[in-house]
DNA sequence: CTGTTAGCGCTTTCAA
DNA sequence: TTGAAAGCGCTAACAG
C-alpha cells in the first residue's frame, strides 16, 4: 500500500529531509522570511523543485492568520455590470498579490447571508460587497463580518448607517442628467423603469420614497435623480410612469407596455438597470413602435450592443473597472493598516449621447430652442458616432 | 490589553469553556459528528450562539483533508457565455454543499497557470476549467493538479490527451448547421469570424487546419463544422474568408471590413465566438451595408441583445447553464467515489432562426426552391418571432 | 545562520 | 457518552 496521505503533494519536512537541512531551514527558504546561508537554500529549492513541493496555503493561514485573500459578493456575475467590477477587483488585487474569491447571490437574500458567511468560514482578509440585500433593515451579515475585524468595503452601493468605505458613482447626478435630456428634448411624459421589488406600486410620491429608502441606496438615488430633473422642469410627478421591480425582463415589457397604453401615453422611458433597455425595446416593438421617433430611450450601463443598434442607444456608462479597482485599493491600504476614510469615493460616469433621443411626435410641448438644444442630432452627424458628456 | 487574538472570533475551546464541557464534545456537537447527550449538546449550541461561534473552515480542511470547495477556471467572466456557465456550476455545487472559488484567467496564459496553482495551494477539492490556454503543448498546469489527486473536469473544452471528463456541445455540428442555413439560402461566398490568435493568416486549408489543431479544440471543431458545410455544397475553401485572432472587436470591425471590401466580397459571416457579431455590425455599418439585404448574419451565442436587434438575429443558443451544472454534477459524482467516466458528455445546442438570413442580393446562384427553402422567411412572420431547430 | 519547539483551531482515535 | 491527547502543515520565538 503506497502512502496513506495519498498524492497530497509533499510537505515542508519531507523537503527538508530531501534536503537534509531541519524543517525550520525549509521553512524559511520556501517561506520567504528569515535568513538561510546560500548553500542550503539552494539545496531546499533543489529538493522542492525535485519534490514538487507547493505550499499548503491553509496550513501557511492558520499560522499567521492572514490567507491573502479577499472576498467579493455580487448580486449577478451573469450581469456584465458586475462582470467588469470583477475584473477591476481582480486585477488590482493579482498585482498585490491577494487572491479572489467570487460569490453570487443571484439577488438571493438568503444566498447572500450564506456567502458572508462562507468568507469568514473561510477566514478571508476582507471582503467587498456589491450585493443587493443591502436596505434599511439588511446588514446583519456585514455587521457580523465587522465584529470580526474583517474589512468590509461597499461597491456601486452605499449605507449610510454603516459608516463604511464605498466606492460609487454619483448616481443620483447621473439620472438626473439622462432625464434633464430627455427633457431638454421636448418630452414630459417619461417613463422609469426603476428597481426595487416593492408589494404594490406606491400610488403617491411620498411612497415611492418610502419605498425607496428601504431598498438600495442606488435605486434611490436614481429615483431622486429622476425626481430632481422633473422638479426642475415643473413636470408634475405621475406614479403611474414608474414601474417598480422585481425586474425580470419579462415585467419590463408588461410594464413598458401599460405606459405605452396610456390615455396620455409615455413619449420617453429611462431605464435605471442593465436589463430594463431590452425590455423596453420588446416592449417597443410589441406595440409597433420605434425609436427615436415615437419613443424617445436613455438608459443605466452601456454595452458593446447598444452601440451596434440601430440607431444606436444613448447610455450611461459606468467606469466599471475603475470602480471594482478602486473598491480593491481601497480595502488593500486598509488591511496594509492604513485607517479607513469611511467615506464615499465618487467616481466619474458619462453619458454617451448616440442616436435614441428625438423631440416627441407631438412636439407641442418643444423646448425654446435657447437653453439646452437637443445635443444627440446636432452632434451625431453619422449613426455610430456618439457625443460624450461627463 | 484585550485579546491578543483581536475579533478573530471564538474557538472551539472557548465555547467548550463557556458551555461547561471538553472540547472534543464541543467539537463533536459543532461538527455535527459522533455521540453527544441532548443536554450538553443544548448546552454547547447555547455557547456557541452566545459566543457568536463560527466554524474556522482552514482548521477544518487541515485535519479532514477536504475543503467542500470547487475550484473553477474560465477565460473571462466577463463574457456572458461564462457567467452563465458559472451559475449552473455555483447552482449544483451549492446545493451539494459545496462552495466554489472562481478565477478569471483572461485569455492570459500566464494568469491561468497561477490560477491553477491559487486553486492547488487552497487545497480544492476539485477543478472545472474552461480556460483558454488548452492547446496541444499548454497542459502541464492541468497536469500538475491531477498527479495531486485533484479531479479535474473540462466544460467547453476538450484535450483528447488528457483523457478527462468534458462537458461540451457538439461545436462542430452547430457550426456546420449554421453555415448550411447559409448556403441553402444561396450564399457561397460565407466569412467565418474564427477566434485562435495565429501568427500569420494560414494561406491554405492545411495550415489552417494545423493551426486549429494547436489551439483551442472549441475552435477547431468550429472550423471544422465549418468546412464540413462547404464541402458539402462544394463550395471552395478560400482562406482570404477566414479570419484569426487576436479576437478584439476592433480586428473583427477590421477584418470583416476586409472581407466586405474583397472584389468578390462575402455575402455572409458566420461568426465563432460571443463578441463577433458586434464587431461584424460595426463592420457592416462602416461599409454601409447592412442586414440581411447585403449580408447574411449568424453568431455563437445568443444574447437578449440578439433577439431586440432590428432585424432580429439569427444565433446558436448554448445550454449554458445546463453545461455548468453537468459539469459540477460529474465532478462530485467523483469526488463523492464514482469512477470517473473519461468521456465527453455531449448537450444540445440550438440554432434560433429570426431574421438575419436572406438570400445574397445578386441571387445567381439561388438554390432549387426544392430542398431547403431559408426557413427563417417562411416561419418568421413577425419580426422578433423565432423558429428553433436543436 | 540553523534547529528545536510550541502553537494556529479543528478532527479523531483511544481510554475512561 | 465524554474527555485527553495526538496530529494536519505551517510559522515563529528561542536557543544554540
Amino acid at each position: 500500500m503506497p502512502t496513506d496521505r495519498g498524492q497530497a503533494g509533499p510537505t515542508i519536512s519531507e523537503v527538508a529531509a530531501e534536503a537534509g537541512v531541519g524543517r525550520a531551514t525549509a521553512a524559511r527558504t520556501l517561506g520567504g522570511y528569515g535568513y538561510v546561508s546560500p548553500e542550503l537554500r539552494a539545496r531546499v529549492l533543489a529538493a522542492a523543485e525535485k519534490l514538487g513541493y507547493r505550499a499548503n496555503a491553509l496550513a501557511r493561514s492558520m499560522s499567521t492568520g492572514v490567507s491573502h485573500t479577499l472576498g467579493v459578493i455580487v448580486a449577478d456575475i451573469g450581469n456584465p455590470f458586475f462582470a467588469g467590477l470583477l475584473r477591476g477587483v481582480s486585477d488590482t488585487s493579482r498585482a498585490r498579490g491577494f487572491d479572489v474569491i467570487v460569490l453570487s447571490t443571484y439577488e438571493n437574500l438568503q444566498a447572500e447571508v450564506a456567502a458572508t458567511d462562507v468568507l469568514i468560514d473561510k477566514r478571508v482578509d476582507g471582503v467587498i460587497v456589491a450585493s443587493a440585500a443591502l436596505g434599511r433593515d439588511q446588514v446583519a451579515h456585514l455587521r457580523a463580518a465587522i465584529d470580526r475585524g474583517i474589512p468590509v468595503v461597499l461597491v456601486d452601493r452605499a449605507v449610510p448607517s454603516l459608516d463604511l468605505d464605498s466606492v460609487v458613482i454619483d448616481n443620483r447626478d447621473a439620472a438626473r442628467q439622462a432625464v434633464e435630456v430627455l427633457i431638454a428634448a421636448g418630452h414630459r411624459r417619461i417613463g422609469f423603469v426603476w428597481g426595487p421589488p416593492v408589494p404594490e406600486p406606491p400610488a403617491t410620491r411620498r411612497e415611492l420614497l418610502t419605498a425607496a429608502s428601504r431598498n438600495l441606496w442606488t435605486d434611490g438615488e436614481r429615483l431622486r435623480g429622476y425626481l430632481d430633473a422633473l422638479d426642475d422642469a415643473h413636470i408634475p410627478f405621475d406614479p403611474q410612469l414608474v414601474m417598480v421591480g422585481p425586474k425580470t425582463e419579462e415585467r419590463v415589457v408588461t410594464e413598458v407596455g401599460r405606459m405605452l397604453a396610456l390615455p396620455d401615453r409615455v413619449t420617453a422611458v429611462f431605464c435605471s438597470e442593465t436589463d430594463g433597455m431590452t425590455g423596453s425595446l420588446r416592449a417597443l416593438r410589441r406595440a409597433g413602435l420605434s425609436y427615436p421617433e415615437d419613443v424617445a430611450l436613455i438608459g443605466f450601463d452601456d454595452s458593446a450592443w447598444a452601440a451596434v443598434m440601430e440607431p444606436p442607444l444613448t447610455m450611461i456608462a459606468q467606469p466599471v473597472h475603475e470602480l471594482g479597482a478602486k473598491a480593491a485599493e481601497v480595502l488593500l491600504d486598509i488591511l496594509a493598516g492604513a485607517e479607513p476614510a469611511r467615506e464615499m469615493h465618487t467616481l466619474r460616469s458619462r453619458l454617451i449621447e448616440r442616436a435614441s433621443v428625438a423631440p416627441p411626435r407631438t412636439s407641442a410641448s418643444a423646448p425654446p430652442a435657447s437653453a439646452s438644444a437637443p445635443p444627440a442630432s446636432a452632434a451625431a452627424p453619422r449613426a455610430g458616432d456618439a457625443a460624450v458628456r461627463p
